[in-house]
DNA sequence: AAGAAGCGCAACTTTGGGGTTGCATATTGT
DNA sequence: ACAATATGCAACCCCAAAGTTGCGCTTCTT
């Protein structure tokens, strides 16, 4: 459970500025295509496919065929996996200064 | 805030297992040199003084040399901020999904 | 039936990240 | 004063990630 070799690779998919932009697009929760995506971004159709199965990869999007497109759409549980672990480090340190603060009074 | 190009960066000092484990270490608040961080890692005492260059360009940890050696601490400012990052996708998520059920519900 | 639209796969180049080794420097301890 | 300890800096490999181009396949559209 959120360990450091689990949690890792969902941090490297969340480490470029086009994936995280791509991410924001679809946290509306409407589907799209790789072309509708591509649209906005200054890169190839075929460099934002791969950041998308980059995302699939890591579990942060799935895929959808329908016709001759394929739709893409958030999944949003992973995010909080990586929220979690943040939360864990988080209480780790805030529990550290409470017993600091616990032992200093102490005294 | 919390754009794209600005939480890139943060997440990419996130994602590698041994930088993700050198937090864990640091969130118990005691400040640290190399040697014992690099201690418990199989790997070489440059290889983790890099890892911890990285995690101060990120923010992520304090540097504060006391004598010969050069003791690093946690700046938990910084995990609040990749935080916030998740949090506002996941807000976003969520408002589209009750936009969604309210649309459903009101025809 | 034929052209256009949307994707995927594969090869290739370039850049940066992770790691090591070697050396130079400053501090501590005897 | 000298040896040992703790770092930093720089040069150097190795490999994977990001991006492009080219090709081929499937699915709409007219």
């Amino acid at each position: 459970m959120s360990s450091a070799e689990a949690a890792a690779p969902l941090f490297a998919a969340l480490a470029d500025p086009t994936r995280l932009a791509l991410l924001r697009r679809l946290a509306d929760g409407e589907p799209r295509p790789i072309v509708a995506l591509a649209a906005g971004s200054a890169l190839t159709r075929q460099a934002v496919s791969k950041h998308l199965a980059v995302l699939r990869g890591a579990g942060l999007v799935a895929r959808r065929p329908s016709g001759r497109e394929a739709l893409y759409a958030l999944r949003p549980e992973r995010l909080a996996e990586a929220r979690a672990w943040l939360d864990e480090v988080a209480a780790q340190w805030d529990d550290a200064l409470g017993r600091l603060k616990a032992h200093v009074e102490e005294k």
